[in-house]
DNA sequence: TTAGGCATGTAAAGTGTTACATGATTTG
DNA sequence: CAAATCATGTAACACTTTACATGCCTAA
């Protein structure tokens, strides 16, 4: 599944422009599924090129014509037949992980550095998931809640994961070795 | 951080020929640095064009010559730079949640479906974690040990979350719609 | 006898990222 | 006065994936 795909899903909601679907993707999708402006305007045109949606532009001033795009039939059944289609990857792709299996070639304060900024992009990441769920008027949609709950969850338990073994990693710090799997709850 | 640094970073520990190196991203990058044939040969021609590995060609019987990769010193002085310099990506792309977004699209059966794949494909990615932290005959490096652990972690965490959340999602089971975030432990 | 392992690669296609280009309005 | 928001897009580049191409040996 592609960028333009997940656009074409999002268009089943609501009409939108190129912005506002970069929007979506910044507040929805930034923890799973990223999408610049580069790759989402060709998507929209894509689409409306082959009549997947429909676009209509609203004159402006000061400001670019906005192109509200809107799904057509062909497009709900295109995008339907993708959902039964798709067989679902789930793929991480972590330069962190990579510099962390090469930790004996780091110095400790580097280390320090890249251990402590991890949790807090993570910790980043929980707020901004939870930010997004409050913010939004209209309660979220079971798929939406689900997620969300999914990303909050995970970093969560990254963050735990990275503060409770970093002892195994800094040379200074390594009295216990044991790598831990149980996070503390609460 | 591409394939390419990768490989040069793999071998820093020990020399290999493109297919070793393959071997070692299936074991143990898989859950979190993917890379196939067609990416790493070309990497490692690379390497040895720019003199960042050296090249010995072994000949073999029925099989094309082996080609094993050495690091050179400015192998080593590059990589290290890679490892200075870099900040550090940690991206997920999951089709998976973006079809449990659209979980109001799919019926209840196709629903289920996928989350049954993605938990048993969780429990499959922690045996696999573990048996090759067995498998290996010298213990793991630190850092070795620290991705592996994270991997087994979030994988488990992934399933216990789909598992306690996708009556959220399912219809037929929507009595209760609290999202679990306590995973229980144990 | 068939599947899997060993061992190399190329080429095209697919997909996404980054940088560039423009510019008024609004908010702090 | 500066930064963010709104709003469009293109073009080059980077990188990975997939399909193709070959072929012997070994174990079940």
């Amino acid at each position: 599944m592609d960028v333009k795909t997940l656009c074409l899903g999002l268009l089943t909601v609501r009409e939108a422009c190129g912005y506002d679907l970069k929007k979506t993707f910044e507040s929805s999708f930034k923890h799973f599924f990223a999408a610049g402006y580069g790759c989402i305007y060709p998507a929209v045109a894509d689409l409306a090129e082959s009549r997947l949606v429909s676009c209509r532009e609203i004159p402006q001033v000061g400001k670019p014509d906005r192109k509200v795009y809107r799904i057509t039939e062909a497009g709900e059944k295109a995008f339907a037949e993708a959902l039964k289609r798709t067989d679902p990857q789930h793929k991480l792709r972590s330069e962190f992980l990579v510099m962390m299996y090469f930790a004996d070639r780091l110095d400790d304060e580097r280390l320090a550095d890249l251990l402590d900024d991890r949790v807090e992009k993570l910790r980043e990441s929980i707020k901004h998931i939870e930010m997004v769920s409050r913010i939004s008027g209209e309660p979220e949609s079971p798929g939406a809640s689900f997620v969300a709950g999914f990303g909050a969850v995970i970093a969560e338990a990254a963050a735990r994961y990275i503060e409770s073994n970093r002892h195994v990693l800094i040379r200074s710090q390594q009295a216990d070795t044991e790598i831990h799997t149980k996070a503390a709850t609460g």
